[in-house]
DNA sequence: TAATGAAAGACCGTTACCTCA
DNA sequence: TTTGAGGTAACGGTCTTTCAT
């Protein structure tokens, strides 16, 4: 089992590269999930689960689509399809097959060479397996999405200690400057001299500002202030150039 | 050559069924 | 025996790409 999620994560990866065959999703396809929600019904109904949807509008029609598809796919079906739908068989009820252990370590196997099939190795491996060639392409289907799902959890156990990380960086760093303004505020050592005393040494300016808009740009090392300090006109700041440290890459965005 | 519509395939969210504690 | 949770096969909707017209 472990390897298996192994494996997954691997394919994970090289899917949110870009894996896959000739037709790939861009980044849009994002706009076809967004659609998807907005078109859910807004009336949760106090159902346990999600608001009803468009496609549970089709509940009672569920099948047409896949009878279609096995009518392109030759009508074939598979003594394991056939065992999901021995009894009654009116067509309403949809019926669950389970794939064998060795159903699904060929499917594993296969998915773990290529995440995708062509036409061919789909019907090929159908024919291998006795299956339809559209449940050979759901499972699939349902393979890249549990993929996803798994590297998409990994990526937000990574982020939420990064964050962690940086939280403790930035207590760190908090307290190190007021140890810092504590030192020069502290009160005067005894007289300086006269060639110093003359001078009043301003402090720079970033050091009046409030702590938390102080960010220094590790590539350039110039010290940026946050939006409340550009008011007041004495400085004149190039707007908004935002020196942004990604920490994850140690790299800045200058 | 550009515009257009259909087909195919991918992804996503959801549903429904099955298993098991 | 019942029940709730989790896993997963299957579905509908939507988008993008390709190809023919």
């Amino acid at each position: 089992m472990a390897q298996e999620e192994d494996a997954g994560l691997a394919l994970g990866l090289s899917l949110g590269n870009g894996g896959g065959t000739a037709r790939r999703p861009s980044p849009s396809s994002r706009a076809a999930v967004e659609q998807s929600l907005t078109l859910s019904m807004p009336d949760d109904g106090g159902g346990v689960g999600p608001a009803h949807s468009v496609s549970s509008l089709s509940v009672g029609g569920a099948g047409v689509k896949r009878e279609r598809a096995e009518e392109a796919d030759g009508e074939r079906v598979s003594s394991t399809a056939a065992a999901g739908r021995d009894d009654d068989d009116d067509g309403s009820t949809r019926k669950k097959l389970r794939l064998t252990k060795e159903q699904s370590a060929l499917l594993e196997d296969r998915f773990r060479e290529h995440s995708t099939l062509n036409p061919k190795q789909k019907v090929a491996l159908a024919k291998q397996l006795n299956l339809r060639p559209r449940q050979v392409e759901v499972w699939f289907q349902n393979r890249r999405a549990r993929t996803k799902l798994k590297q998409t959890e990994v990526d937000c156990e990574f982020l939420k200690r990064c964050c962690e990380t940086l939280t403790e960086e930035n207590r760190r760093l908090q307290r190190e400057l007021q140890e810092l303004r504590a030192l020069k505020f502290a009160p005067p050592p005894p007289p300086p001299s006269a060639a110093a005393a003359h001078q009043p040494a301003p402090a720079p300016f970033y050091m009046q500002l409030p702590a938390a808009t102080l960010t220094i740009c590790p590539s350039c090392e110039r010290v940026g202030a946050g939006p409340a300090s550009a008011g007041d006109g004495t400085k004149s700041r190039p707007p908004t150039t935002h020196h942004f440290f990604n920490p994850f890459t140690h790299s800045a965005a200058c």
